[in-house]
DNA sequence: AAACAATGACTCATCCAATGTCCAAATCAC
DNA sequence: GTGATTTGGACATTGGATGAGTCATTGTTT
């Protein structure tokens, strides 16, 4: 009953975690900004904040955005200013893929 | 008592949100996985995944990572196997900078 | 050196988000 | 076309994230 460590994320996520608090981080003591500052810019709890930078899992990915945004830190597109037409462009490709993915019968190697 | 519209999140953020969401929806159809399958991989409900693929930015950020690295988004950085290695320089920089910024008297000029 | 400010880490109450389940509509295979 | 399956959205329940508060420590300034 103890349930597990929450849930199992995988090495990679987990260091993609931290990486973008670490360059949250960094970004904030750049532009001089207090932990303060930046959590009620961000419209967020200092404490949230903190857990952003130390990676958390669990944190809303919407503050984590939101926080990133307001510091400057790329998402994870190099070209922020392009964020918006590549929206538009991957609804155009959207279009063009199967709207439901049919279960493969059987044996589904795993590709990676 | 009406409990503000959740937060206020800049378009920035939630075109972010929504790339990423179509991002991943992409992934999955081309790796010709259900939304049951992915999600179940990934140690999630059918129903969150449904909610990272829409930008929902309620979504925890682990789990958002967690599907995008199953399905080889990448995250942030272009380079997905240099993730460990940022981290470490990453850590050095951090090292060279002030550890607590001093908050700025006067007149924060918003340079963003 | 002292005084002050910022940070990190912790607890706790509240309430939102995650889950599981359902159904209806859309989609694909036949 | 029919049937099987995926998908999107709705719902109630409950577990976990959030915000507020405090304290100790570290870093900065005078």
């Amino acid at each position: 009953m103890v349930k597990p460590v929450s849930r199992p994320y995988s090495q990679h996520s987990l260091n993609a975690l931290k990486l973008l608090g670490q360059l949250v981080r960094e970004a904030r003591i750049n532009k001089a900004l207090t932990t303060m500052d930046l959590s009620a810019r961000a419209g967020i709890s200092r404490a949230l904040l903190q857990r952003i930078e130390r990676g958390d899992p669990g944190c809303s990915i919407g503050a984590a955005f939101e926080v990133a945004a307001i510091c400057g830190v790329p998402l994870f597109e190099q070209e922020q200013r392009q964020l918006a037409s590549h929206l538009a462009l991957h609804r155009e490709k959207m279009a063009l893929l199967p709207k439901a993915v049919r279960a493969r019968v059987k044996g589904v190697k795993d590709d990676f």
